[in-house]
DNA sequence: TCCTCGTAATTTACGAATTAATATTGACAC
DNA sequence: GTGTCAATATTAATTCGTAAATTACGAGGA
């Protein structure tokens, strides 16, 4: 089973259900603006009245369910679903199937969030913050599998965001890890041979510098690339 | 008390202790990586075991806090915290200590993505979409009190998120909307004769023509304008 | 010094009773 | 005869007190 949860952290028994209620949602299975009705999912999974219940308030604070005396629980209307939510981005994507319109919007968004964010990162980085970098860039560069190359790109990117010093950003990692994780799964069957580490250098050079707009620039082309790349995958 | 709770919803008694301890933990009365014993928090409200369990359970989806057998329930590190759920964001301008460095974050994002949506707002806004921004638009103009105002202003841009189409921006609105009613409630006291709607209207026509490049533009400039009301507020 | 097992403390789960909101039905007025 | 208002019955969420499961810590032995 899933052992590393870095999102918000349910255990226990109650925990399976969450995760088993919020898949049927978030596929479908379950409609919006159907009524879930409580005893019968009691039932059907064998636990307690108190299991599902907390279940579902978990459910409400992320806004899939709304419980309402007298006239039952139901699904909320997507509009109001917390996408955002770390948890909700990965049982999106935990799943079968796959969602490719919100996988694509996800990479919009890392195109908006980013190069901004190198911008930033490059007026306001702190020692700290391109210590991280460089961490990040030297195991980038010592790489020899996959699951490593993986790590430290996820590793520079959150610590750029991190280097904005607004923790509203840095919240946004969740976002572009599922993106940059999508991409690197796609893109390093197919080129195996295609080396990150110049066009991320770029980037870091640019923040060391202290230069805002070479910064921007150079995430810009990164992603660029990165955009070519997995267009080039699909296409094939 | 509170009517039109937008975001999730948490009704009964434990939808109370929710925002007590939320506040608590959020304004830094109980510090992080506290451990919060619930047999006093019990006895202190004077509410059984379950309602506290509940909302416990409530603040654990949103990364607040975290319950393991025999060591106890913690809050956890600020890293961790779902910034970015509304309810968080509510929770963190409801109460009277406002954090100055937290607003000036969210119209950072501000200006990082309205630019970004309005561009893409250009390029992918529908009929039904270009109607709610005209019916926003009419409104700001027939606007007679800040009320009305501010409600026009909020309608304009969150039509201008969901424009584009993008699921993922058109939940931050809570983001921009949070922005957005600081500076008009800032601002609106010390020039009331500010007239927003030529500026809006022509980000709305820059859309209507499909004109990414302009759309964006007029956004800066909208959004460069308020920075300044606000540093001239301020400044006063 | 390290491993194993027992104990204590705390979360987690259960079933019953309570509370609250809605729909239905009846009566009264128009 | 019809429409409106109020009281009541019904239904589902909410809350309660208690029992069970889990696990970290410490003691004892190899």
């Amino acid at each position: 089973m899933r052992e590393s949860s870095v999102a918000g952290i349910q255990r226990g028994l109650h925990g399976q259900i969450v995760e088993v209620m919020a898949q049927r949602i978030l596929s479908g299975t379950i409609p919006e603006g159907a009524t879930i009705n409580v005893p019968d999912l009691q039932a059907d999974l064998g636990v307690s009245l108190t299991a599902v219940r907390e279940a579902l308030k978990v459910l409400t604070a992320k806004g899939l369910v709304d419980a309402r005396q007298k006239r039952g629980t139901f699904v909320r209307p997507r509009t109001d679903w917390n996408l955002l939510d770390p948890d909700m981005i990965r049982w999106h994507f935990s799943d079968s199937d796959v969602r490719p319109e919100l996988l694509e919007e996800l990479h919009e968004v890392r195109g908006i969030v980013e190069p901004a964010a190198a911008r930033l990162a490059a007026v306001r980085a702190q020692d700290s913050h391109l210590e991280a970098l460089d961490i990040a860039m030297a195991a980038m560069e010592s790489a020899t599998d996959d699951l490593a190359a993986v790590a430290a790109d996820l590793a520079f990117h959150r610590a750029l965001l991190a280097a904005t010093g607004n923790e509203l950003l840095t919240k946004m990692e969740v976002i572009m890890e599922t993106g940059l994780a999508d991409r690197d799964r796609l893109v390093h069957k197919v080129k195996p041979s295609d080396d990150p580490v110049p066009s991320h250098r770029r980037v870091l050079e640019a923040i060391r510098a202290h230069d805002p707009v070479a910064a921007e620039q150079a995430m810009k082309e990164l992603l660029a690339k990165a955009a070519e790349d997995l267009h080039e995958v699909r296409g094939a």
